[in-house]
DNA sequence: TACATTAATGACTAATTGGTCATTAATTAG
DNA sequence: CTAATTAATGACCAATTAGTCATTAATGTA
């Protein structure tokens, strides 16, 4: 999308541009964050790609603790709230909702830089506790009770067997979750690439596919559910 | 297992212990790489840990990289192998083999501490790129082509569908992956918890059913298997 | 007991880096 | 144009820390 401030030419020394520092300066984070870790990456590095001297970073962000809660922050600004909406109101089955939307959301992030916050939140968590409050309120619990809604929905109307919800969630999420993870660690380092796309797609057929009502046990014919 | 040498009540100062070191050191290390990230644990935490001064890990560890490394491969030295010998005796239905070794597989290592190498890998490959070589080489390589043999096997006796192969694997693995990192991240700082034992049993069952061939294209009746 | 060996120590050094602030210069107002 | 405002700079300071090494003391030997 938007070219890494390290590589386009912009005009040069000592430009006064307050509107658009802050961004540029939170996809440097980014960027470093991701791929060094937050202890291992120095605050004028984060300049530097940014192009700007470590005193303009401070002067829009008081710390470096600050700047990588504004990171995760802006990257996480929670997309999943309004997909939560739409879901809401679709009727009949869930099978197109899964394929229709989760797997492009997923194919969506993983291409995008926000997949990087992943890695970041598992490598920093531990360290800064308020950004695991953060990442449970707007991104776990909505993501999990979205998921959550659609295989109950499923279930009840027969389209999907009666498996535990909690495990199926995961079983649906945290591949997702690891594939984007994978991207910016060992992918980014070795030759030993997973077609994301492909995947994403194959795995939620997969899950689908352990999601149908076993023959035998004849699930009584399935009816369509009432709206909301 | 072991207690950590924080916690166990050793003899106390200045003890010679040339044998014990080593071990007590990477215990240590392990604990506080995963817990608070490489660069963010400083060499004389690990030492304080292990009950020794900074000088004495510098002595059996000649800087904190190499400890690092040191870490990972103790923590990591294959058991897979054996495994993948195990398996290729096994005759007959390949469901079984994914229930009865693969689950117990993963539920020990979840409970084991060398669970917390995957946050550690992912956190660190980035910046220490010979990781990342030694973690393809010993772990996954050995295990996909353990799981994707195991899969292929399955598919040509009839007793799966034929999905790919690779991306079977990765449904497989990917979560559980996952989960070992999540115990070690926002796991540990939230009460947000998965019940792993349960959770790894579930997946594996969601992938077989999932793996089932489909009713209507009726698979020519499932014959034994050469073994070999 | 006296001596040799070597495991263990911790004060120290050199280098790094988060964060500050007096100075500089781009921009705007009058 | 001149003055006022403020975005941007980078030299600087204080604190941290990886790694060293001269010293200490535990252990073994005669």
């Amino acid at each position: 999308m938007s070219t890494p401030a390290a590589t386009d030419t912009r005009p040069s020394p000592r430009q006064r541009r307050k509107e658009a520092r802050p961004h540029e300066l939170l996809e440097a984070a980014l960027t470093l964050f991701v791929e060094k870790g937050f202890a291992a990456t120095r605050a004028e590095e984060v300049a530097q790609l940014a192009g700007v001297s470590k005193g303009t970073l401070y002067l829009y962000y008081p710390s470096k603790e600050e700047l990588l809660k504004a990171v995760i922050a802006h990257y996480l600004s929670s997309r999943i709230a309004d997909t939560a909406k739409e879901v809401q109101q679709i009727d009949g089955p869930m099978a197109p909702v899964l394929r229709d939307m989760l797997v492009p959301w997923w194919q969506q992030m993983h291409a995008s830089p926000a997949s990087g916050t992943f890695k970041l939140i598992i490598s920093e968590v531990r360290n800064f506790p308020e950004i695991a409050e953060f990442y449970v309120r707007e991104v776990i619990e909505p993501g999990h009770k979205l998921v959550g809604t659609i295989l109950r929905r499923g279930i009840a109307s027969g389209e999907f067997r009666a498996v535990d919800v909690e495990s199926t969630v995961h079983s649906l999420l945290l591949p997702m979750v690891m594939l984007c993870t994978h991207k910016h660690a060992l992918g980014a380092c070795t030759k030993h690439d997973i077609d994301a796309t492909k995947f994403i797609a194959d795995h939620v057929e997969l899950v689908l596919a352990g999601l149908r009502p076993t023959p035998k046990a004849r699930s009584p014919k399935a009816r369509p559910i009432k709206s909301a």
